[in-house]
DNA sequence: AAGTGGTCTAGACCACTTG
DNA sequence: AAGTGGTCTAGACCACTTG
């Protein structure tokens, strides 16, 4: 028997309902005595199936089926000015259309601009930007970590500097301060985890994430450009637009 | 010595340049001798290079430092008429834009409507639809698969239903065939490869794919859905659009 | 013929949970 | 105290390539 055979048997069983989510999967040892392999063997046909997201293994208690995630949604009318007049931010927007509660922790600091944000706000390199991190939670499980970066003079003596920005989130500031978004562009790539984003995310390293690069304008400038790291199995992008 | 610290250092000499891309690593024996480890250690240090796409193994030959790939980018100007009329179907206008030849294998069947498609074209179940499954190439690699499913009423007694749909593509023959579109919808998650898949794209079976479903539509109905699976660490989106 | 990566067996130790 | 998953050693066989 080999790992790769063993764990199509098991992806199987699991598929067949014969293992429900949440249920245990034969030990290690079971599986030894079972399907006469080693122990090697049984480790990664298992290992395989936690690549897959399917599985998930309990140090001291055993290998279990993992529930399936439900799927958050992130679209397009997140970025709608109706949105923010309604007092809700991007994040606080797909939460509501889906359904799901919202919660976020913020940290801001004040840097100097490196030369990629230097170069995506139009800034001279050094020039001092405004930092805002956050990690987003979903039913109070995290899902997506964001940073912002915006020009300083954009958000000097604005609550953009403070962490609760209030309804309608950090755009709906912007805007009041007579900053108009004109438009966004947005670049998504799938990245893996680093280990301090695993942490973050309660994900393993390597998994596969979406890595998203936002960069809002009005009609003159660059005003923010946005960072997402979301876990990739549990989001889902949608974008609507007219034909041209 | 442990697996992980393994690939730290292996990771890092290869970040370092110390391994540039093509370079042979040590041998699993050299690694056995040089730090002291299992040969289990050694390949599990590098087997997680290879997931991260950092190294590549030939057997009988070595352990590579991989290539980084070339990214290509797939835009929403891909989409708009302007393309068509210059004679770029979708691929071909990324193609154009990026400076990468374009190549499509394509093959044509008639079938009936599964219930998903059939929902998606708002069609009753078992209705004919026309299947276009393609495999496209930049640069004569494989970089993505594609499928189309279109409602047999839009699509009879035109080269939509050839193997070839000439300039500008199947597109600018709905639209040549009175069928504006109207406006698209695309969905995008982060996929596994099958088995299948992997082997159509030359890749490892696991390997994180973008699956994008997208629905083209007149102002009146469905005309389209299509399917895309594109290699994850190959493809960046891009999407701009204006605040609204 | 010698060396390579990929895979496997058999057995071990560890921190952890209590199936 | 017994069992668990995670990780490791030592050694083996295989198909493959030729550093």
């Amino acid at each position: 028997m080999t790992a790769r055979k063993l764990a199509e048997e098991l992806r199987a069983a699991i598929v067949r309902g014969e293992y429900p989510p949440g249920a245990r999967l034969p030990s290690r040892s079971e599986m030894v005595e079972r399907f006469g392999c080693s122990g090697w063997t049984a480790v990664n046909a298992v290992k395989e199936l936690i690549a897959e997201g399917l599985a998930d293994g309990r140090t001291g208690s055993g290998w279990y089926v993992r529930q399936p995630p439900t799927i958050l949604r992130m679209t397009r009318q997140r970025l709608h000015r109706d949105e923010r007049q309604d007092g809700r931010g991007t994040f606080m927007s797909d939460a509501h259309a889906g359904g799901w509660t919202a919660r976020t922790e913020v940290d801001i600091r004040i840097e100097p601009a490196t030369a990629a944000v230097a170069q995506a706000l139009d800034l001279d390199p050094g020039t001092e930007v405004l930092v805002r991190d956050r990690v987003m939670f979903a039913d109070d499980a995290p899902v997506q970590l964001a940073t912002s970066w915006l020009p300083r003079d954009l958000t000097e003596n604005t609550a953009i500097e403070s962490r609760d920005t209030g309804p309608g989130g950090l755009y709906a500031l912007l805007e009041k301060a007579g900053h108009r978004l004109d438009h966004f562009e947005e670049t998504v790539r799938i990245g893996r985890a680093t280990t301090e984003q695993a942490a973050r995310l309660n994900i393993n390293a390597g998994d596969p994430v979406f890595a998203i690069t936002r960069v809002a304008r009005t009609a003159t400038r660059p005003a923010e450009v946005n960072q997402v790291v979301a876990i990739g199995e549990r989001y889902e992008l949608t974008y609507t637009f007219d034909a041209e």
